[in-house]
DNA sequence: GAGTATTTACTCGGATACTCGCTGTCCGAGTAGGGCCGG
DNA sequence: CCGGCCCTACTCGGACAGCGAGTATCCGAGTAAATACTC
């Protein structure tokens, strides 16, 4: 069971995309491009992000993605939970109220110690990723990768 | 993006195995009776559990499982990953290393900061699971669900 | 030369196939106990 | 009544279908810029 393989290219794309001028739009095609990854699956994953408000698009020539907020106000939880969706990772099915001795109405009022771990693991997890922004991952990125990015940003065809 | 069903399943079936006598064993089908699912699937599902060392098998009438350690010694995580497998959730594709600016090998000595944040965020999943044990499960569940626990065993035909 | 209508090329957006893993099921090998037969 | 043999019933174990989410792709609506034409 893994996360769906598009969390990588949008965090990745958040990423590149945190490095354009103000106003500056990137093309899906580009970014494609740039990462090596098929042109109309990276469309559909950006697609989410800007449904989940995260990312701005901008049709025809010259248009593309843009960031729809500073990097430092979208956390890498948000881009996980726009790709991946808001649903839990473990959801409980409550087996304990099926069978010949069920449990009561009662018991069912708080959630069993199991589904209670996993929403507590569930919740760490959230909050490591909740903890880490767009701006952080840039900054603590090696300046190899992001000269790479921006000399290969320059060389587009300006305009 | 949801954990199998089959997590479930077996943390349950742990912590009732955790009720039982030393040296008596419960057969799937009796544990698929009290849970109500499907028992071949069950089985399949325990199945991997033997594999993984957590449980110990006994074929034959009067057969079934009973937990290999002592439910101190047995924690949720051991049980996620004998079903979910050792896997990351998160698998960096290293998409970085493609394109027409790839990043050089000696950037690549460390994960990116994606990858990094990601492993932080499941080692934290990890760590919480790892903390609980079969024991704490059981020290912790209602007194209900231990009492209706019990009384179903004791219910069974004996020997 | 300047303004304008047209063409063009490029973008995102939604609707449509394909693949693989979880889900679900089945039957076979093996065993422990119970029953039957003989002494 | 007692011992041994056989048989049955029940268990786990691995191999075989079905379905849904993720993967991958295509074409259409819309737009901004560049172009060509007219005045």
């Amino acid at each position: 069971m893994f996360l769906p393989e598009g969390v990588e290219w949008a965090l990745h794309c958040g990423w590149l995309l945190s490095h354009l001028e103000p106003g500056e739009t990137l093309s899906s095609r580009r970014m494609a491009e740039f990462y090596g990854l098929p042109p109309a699956y990276l469309s559909k994953v950006l697609k989410s992000l800007v449904r989940a408000g995260l990312l701005e698009a901008v049709t025809g020539p010259r248009g593309g993605f843009r960031l729809a907020r500073a990097p430092e106000e979208i956390t890498v939880l948000e881009i996980v939970e726009a790709i991946e969706g808001r649903s839990p990772l473990f959801r409980c099915m409550e087996i304990r109220q099926r069978g010949p001795a069920p449990a009561t109405k009662s018991d069912c009022l708080r959630p069993c110690g199991i589904a209670a771990v996993m929403y507590q693991a569930e919740s760490a997890w959230r909050n490591t990723l909740r903890e880490t922004t767009i701006a952080d991952l840039a900054s603590h990125a090696s300046s190899g990768s992001t000269n790479r990015a921006r000399g290969w940003l320059r060389s587009l065809p300006e305009r």
